[in-house]
DNA sequence: TATTGTTATACTCTATAACTATA
DNA sequence: TATAGTTATAGAGTATAACAATA
């Protein structure tokens, strides 16, 4: 009976997963896994964050996180500085090749998406952004 | 310019994530990796089915299924029959231990979901699902 | 004392390709 | 010839806990 929700947490996940599997290939092209990526479209657009952020925002634990950024720094896609303000944490940032892979494969796998969505209209984004948002927000808010 | 798309699929994606970070705990708590939760929560309130369709579900390839299937199975959760219309293929589907775990772990996982939703009105309910059903009929009818 | 990130452990997932058995 | 699933391989991700250095 409350489950009044779970048609749409399922059509939340299929949404998901078809997305994924539009862009799955294009990632796996590139020689990226999926967590790599995960830190890459994390970090596009960006001038950098924490581990601690980035492990906030990718769901990634830290002790895992390690080890991604160590492989995604031995391809030189991103770079690490000491944070200036606290000795103990890392700014970790795209490398100009990061930025490039980034601004290379995010716009084929969106190339991808633009096709999926060419007969989206404004009132279909407004629709389903205002629906989004809204259960952004109510599982932000939950503890 | 044709990024308007883009904030739909970041909005999904952190919907996801957050929903994610909210039933994952839950998930770990049973014994229970991504994968594994992912197999049983697709069998759950269904007959059964063949790896192939397991595979075609979830995303995760045939070579992985083999393990996964098979960890399920010394748990005691999934049971396999050969089908009785071709020889090649399997049929999977939960023990009734499995049926168990499910009415127990999703139920923990959704009244989880239940407090997140507890303000959702019918209306919103509404809008969602319709914003996220269109959104699956273009992904889907997506080459 | 608490926090940021590292290391160690043990296991699971992952893609890929070659393979077996059946269709 | 094509398809369902298995096996083999090599690497990557995963949670967890104990640890270091710094706050």
């Amino acid at each position: 009976m409350g489950e009044r929700y779970l048609k749409s947490i399922r059509l939340l996940a299929e949404c998901m997963q078809g997305f994924e599997r539009l862009s799955g290939r294009h990632v796996r092209e590139q020689g990226l896994t999926h967590a790599q990526f995960d830190i890459i479209a994390t970090l596009g657009n960006t001038p950098g964050m924490s581990y601690k952020e980035l492990g906030e925002r990718t769901l990634i634990t830290k002790g895992t996180l390690t080890g991604v950024i160590e492989r995604l720094e031995q391809k030189g896609l991103v770079a690490r500085e000491r944070s200036p303000v606290d000795a103990r944490s890392w700014f970790i940032r795209l490398t100009p090749q990061g930025e490039q892979l980034f601004a290379d494969v995010f716009p084929r796998v969106t190339a991808r998406g633009g096709e999926v969505f060419a007969q989206f209209t404004e009132s279909d984004y407004e629709q389903l952004e205002q629906a989004l948002a809204h259960l952004k927000s109510v599982i932000a808010a939950s503890p």
